[in-house]
DNA sequence: CATGAATGAGGGTTCATTCAT
DNA sequence: AATGAATGAACCCTCATTCAT
């Protein structure tokens, strides 16, 4: 029975697959934002995804796995937000794509703040996350670079200031995301805009 | 009977008791930094220790009751080595003491990177060693604040500038210890100092 | 499809549940008897049972429930057997009725001395546990007391009366069962029988 | 130098011993107690006691030892209390010496209920301790049993009338002392002294 | 593919006992 | 003799992972 011509879809026992880690994955979250890393247990994973171990153990090859994936899903979501952040703002001065920026990244962390605690604070970190992380914060310091260059042309080094005012905006979020105190959000934007507009704007 | 022999040292049995104490901090900076928290076993410290378990739970209760010793520890001697930079820099202006206490900061942290990762990032934070970190921001924050209200009476809300100011501090310096990819300790320090400097000496 | 396939038998999943949990019990049994309780450790009687702890805890959430489930068995079996005895008894006198609950009492104790031992005399009483022992005292001694005030109104005390000869009866056949040197099991049936006649009879 | 010519006391050293071991068995006695027999640790036992493990384990070779000591105490304790409560009721009726009896086996267990639950429900029995209380046991039987060859001549087995009768008193005073519920002493004492008159006096 | 019972290494912790001082 | 720090076997329990059904 020849599939319909051009369905450019997977075959139907991929799309469940698909469909299953998915469940996995958001079972996952709720899991270890829950319970954190360690009393994440595999079994309830499993058991908040509604199914056996064993099936879990059939998409993923270990714990490790899914936090990697979680990572990684988080990662890609948050890259393509930031990058339709930046769309929106267009060519625009460098505060406003500040503004944009950080407005983005506060919005991708604020969804679960435990659960990002616990992502990138409590787990263990596998080679193979400390490299997506690399890779993204490589990837936006290359931009901003780039940028710089064209802006500032006076700068010294535009990859150093380029990588410390990435590295603020994460640290600052992250903190932000992970602090008990919570911080009024749109003043700490403010603020951080203010900071790092200074930082790149003033020689 | 000569003063000296009987001077400010302490009893035998205390001296010996606080030596210990010391080994096994030692032992577990060791091992905590080498296998992470979840696998820096107190078997494992107790052998670096060179002492049998038993040992090792006569002087702390509980693992957790080692990494909040190792944290206050490390509290207490960035405290002390922050305040000495501020000492020294004296009644300095604003850039001069930003740029003391960030490099005392990262002094104090660059003795070992990867125990800070495991102390900041993968440890359970029991609710003493919170209070304790808070304690520490807080104290920093009032001081800060307290001397711009002095240096800039124009500006808004010294006590936020001061917070997000204590906790770029913080996050960068973590950060750069954090880092797997050593950026230039000088350079790291002036960018951050220029930064920061900007923030609070502008409007 | 007939009605006999699909019967009072439970489903393969709990019939096999039902089946470990009596065979860790089994074991729990053995090894107590041969152990003592703290030495009766739970990898022991996983290992007695044919399987691994992991397993055993799938069943018990920790050893004092094993211990708990024992004395609940032990409890249910022996009031089933002495009521069973009272009913073949019938509507005997009373010395009829002493002796029959006597003999019926030896018989339940005498499965396993060793094990009544360590159950009763050597492990720690959980509230639960001395919930069941007292609920059971408190029933014997009612019904005991209800039959006293029918057949000897002229009694001060019935309930006094009835909970000394209940305990009685509880205390010496845990001493006969407990004891090393073994009493002619009927001659102290006859003994206990004629002691707890007298007392009841008699003025 | 010669010791005093007729002191009829021991040595120095051995009067110290001996006091050193009472210390102990206080302490033992204080610290079983309370917290049972396995969390009555050697070292909680020398902390009462005034002086290290060290010292405590140059008079007890181990903790057992110290367990029968305290029981083989309590045995003599009680055996001359109860020798004593026969002496003063001199030749007595057979009621009458079973009533001082067996208030004086309340008197003796009165004093320390719970220890006396840990010394003869939750710890382990070693040989000794048992050979200890078959003796006990059979001394008593052994009294009662010429006793009624006497009185009784025509009992068809005095010995095991007589250690029923030992054993009864026994274990109803060991529950009575044992009983979470406690029941009027003077009526508990009543009642056993009739059951127990009843059961000798009437053929 | 799904199931979930089974596995067992390994973790933190305790405590009777020893031994250097 | 006294001390008390040190020892380390053993305990109860967890959880990532496997495998028979």
């Amino acid at each position: 029975m020849p599939p319909t011509r051009l369905a450019p879809r997977k075959s139907p026992v991929q799309a469940r697959a698909v469909e299953t880690r998915a469940r996995i994955l958001d079972a996952a979250r709720t899991v270890f934002a829950e319970h954190g890393y360690s009393a994440g247990t595999t079994n309830r994973i499993a058991d908040e995804a509604g199914m056996s171990v064993g099936s879990l153990y059939q998409y993923f090859p270990n714990k490790d796995a899914i936090l990697v994936e979680l990572v990684r899903d988080h990662i890609e979501d948050g890259t393509a937000r930031v990058l339709a952040a930046l769309a929106t703002a267009g060519a625009a001065d460098l505060p406003d794509l500040v503004r944009a920026v950080v407005t983005a990244m506060v919005a991708v962390h604020a969804d679960d703040r435990r659960l990002h605690q616990v992502l990138f604070e409590e787990s263990p970190r596998p080679p193979e996350l400390l490299a997506q992380l690399r890779e993204l914060e490589d990837g936006a310091v290359a931009v901003l670079a780039e940028r710089l260059r064209h802006d500032r042309p006076d700068l010294d080094s535009p990859a150093l200031v380029a990588r410390i005012t990435v590295v603020t905006i994460e640290s600052l979020v992250h903190r932000l995301v992970a602090s008990d105190r919570p911080l009024d959000t749109d003043r700490f934007v403010a603020e951080v805009t203010r900071m790092v507009d200074c930082y790149l704007t003033r020689r």
